[in-house]
DNA sequence: AAAGCAGCTGTGTTCGCACACAGCCTTTAC
DNA sequence: GTAAAGGCTGTGTGCGAACACAGCTGCTTT
């Protein structure tokens, strides 16, 4: 174990010199049969394992990672996988990787493809991306087929196609959590909301999932007699609207008695009803925004889900590294967990997106 | 960006020779005033970061870590911060770290501190343990202290000590947190119990602090009006006395609706109450032990709390690697995310602990 | 028989950095 | 005055692996 065994030592010991033993690890060929046997027999009995320091170094190689991903200026929301991207591209910089970004905007397939066209252009080694857009990220996949560039999928996935892996929450199953959540506040006869504050929800697949969790929860639960309705909101940056939206919606329905936010926008639906006249209402939302966090403190916020979008980025790059540098296989779909937040553990979470410890 | 800046390029810029730039980055002195400020000047001129494959290739040092942790044979718990070690171990071997087991009984102050010494005397480079006794633990520290040799704590901190980090669990909190998950089910007038299945409950800090946490919660909140009682047990091995701890228990107090296990031996609790009449008791445990899933996922377990054990160790050699080797900054207290675990998220935290996805 | 050509092999250089060492030149001591 | 003692500098070697290249065999071709 101590004095770690080299390449020389398996030359010394099968009786050849380091440049066969080198071949013989890389399958280079131009290796009698004999002396490779004699070889893999050495590697064997001292056990060999590569230096990988040396290696990276004697490589000399760089690895360029292109992300393309939805412009996180016009969505808060990406700027966490851009900053797990960020970190992990510190962690691996040494090993000659590099991280580059493209944006491109949150609603525009055409500009998406066109950016992506552009960067398979460019040539890189991996594309790393969120493939929003079903119809134009297929085409985007094939196009690296063709070109052999391995592609690393985040957020969305694209389960008939050809991807080094895919990394992202399991909407659906974050609907089911959701009920679990909601239910230990309601009475049988009890409804709750989904509602989707969104401003193109039919395109907003993880939305949609998360509903058919939502309802498969209470569906496979019918003694706690929940009902289940859906209110879709566009204009959520109105306060005005928002506030008669929601009355609206409280008033038709008296027993509505908890509410499930499919996405980072709690905040706003309490914003909202701040000067309402209301029920005691349970709220199940997503994504632990500062905005979020406050009201999750003042229990206004029953639960948060975190869907773990900074590791999203950090482990998508991280399985690039692990397949492409290390050499090692890699799961295929990566579901990241499903962290149940409340005011009483919620500082452990946040200190780990903060991330001050970064490994390697 | 993509030629990166070596130490050549700054000697070249700054007019000396590689030695000198080499001896101003490591402050090894016999340097000029002229020639110290024209290297500084290049340096940030070029923005030059050292190569740390380079540099740890050429250091070609190693470091030993010595961990004395409990004998996980003795208590199952502790083969998760060692499967943690383990793995962190393994992502950091290239750089030369080499981490080696020494075990004590879980209940021999005396042992401990022998296998200390020994450890000491072997004179480690740093040394990694678990400090379950204040007062031979107070004596080790010192002697590393003498000696030079950093140590790094887990699962317990010696808050008034010299140590390179802590890295564990917060017990208060995980008790505050239980008593929020303990109340979702409860009516005003109800009671819960804490139940400390140990050996000598009076030496275990953290069973007292998890009991001082969720009294802690109660008290915070008067209005839900739940009143705490307390039970220790130490023969939980032996089913039949269990049984009639519970029943016991039970009948004593009628309103006995949640229980609180306090360590990782809620399906010891289930085990004994199979047969058991009883009302629907709310329980909370810690701990993602295969025993104690099965009772989560038929819901009789209603949470398990997460304290992330295989984390802790995992953390606890990262942060000596971060310190000794990167030369990075680390926080001196590091707690763990407390995640709380239903039936619908646990998959997520078992696969992670398994950890197919190992960081370098 | 000479030339050509594979098949196989060892040597040598490189990656960027750490550190030993020899070679200055200047100061200080006697 | 010389010797010793510094202060400061550049060169050179090594860490372990990757890869280029030259050299060696034995074989086929003409």
């Amino acid at each position: 174990m101590h004095p770690r065994i080299t390449i020389k030592d398996i030359a010394a010991l099968s009786g050849v010199s380091a440049g066969t033993v080198d071949r013989v690890i890389h399958g280079r060929g131009n290796v009698s049969r004999k002396a490779r046997e004699l070889v893999e027999q050495a590697m064997r009995e001292l056990n060999y394992e590569p230096n990988l320091i040396a290696s990276t170094l004697a490589y000399n190689r760089t690895l360029k990672i292109t992300a393309l991903i939805p412009d996180y200026r016009s969505d808060p929301y990406w700027e966490q996988p851009k900053s797990g991207i960020e970190k992990a591209s510190l962690a691996v910089r040494h090993y000659g990787v590099q991280v580059e970004f493209v944006y491109f905007p949150m609603f525009s397939p055409s500009r998406f493809l066109k950016e992506a066209e552009e960067i398979i252009d460019a040539n890189p080694d991996v594309l790393l991306f969120a493939p929003l857009f079903r119809e134009e990220s297929g085409q985007i996949l094939r196009r690296c087929a063709a070109r052999k560039i391995p592609a690393a999928l985040i957020n969305t996935d694209l389960e008939d196609q050809e991807a080094l892996c895919y990394v992202g929450q399991d909407s659906f199953q974050s609907g089911v959590l959701a009920g679990k959540l909601l239910h230990f506040g309601l009475r049988p006869g009890d409804m709750v909301a989904v509602i989707n504050l969104d401003k193109q929800i039919m395109h907003a697949r993880h939305l949609l999932e998360k509903e058919r969790g939502l309802r498969a929860y209470f569906s496979r639960h019918p003694w706690e007699d929940i009902g289940v309705i859906r209110a879709d909101f566009e204009h959520f940056e109105d306060p005005q609207a928002m506030q008669e939206f929601l009355s609206g919606l409280l008033n038709a329905h008296s027993r509505l008695k908890g509410l499930f936010i499919s996405n980072s926008r709690s905040y706003r639906i309490l914003d909202a009803m701040a000067g309402l006249e209301r029920p005691r209402l349970r709220l199940v939302g997503f994504d632990l925004l500062p905005a979020n966090l406050a009201y999750l403190e003042s229990n206004q916020i029953d639960f948060l889900i975190n869907q773990n979008p900074v590791q999203q980025g950090y482990q998508a790059v991280m399985s690039i590294f692990n397949h492409l540098i290390l050499r090692k296989k890699v799961e295929r779909v990566q579901y990241l967990p499903l962290d149940i937040v409340v005011s009483e553990n919620y500082s452990y979470y946040v200190a780990k997106e903060k991330g001050f410890q970064v490994l390697v």
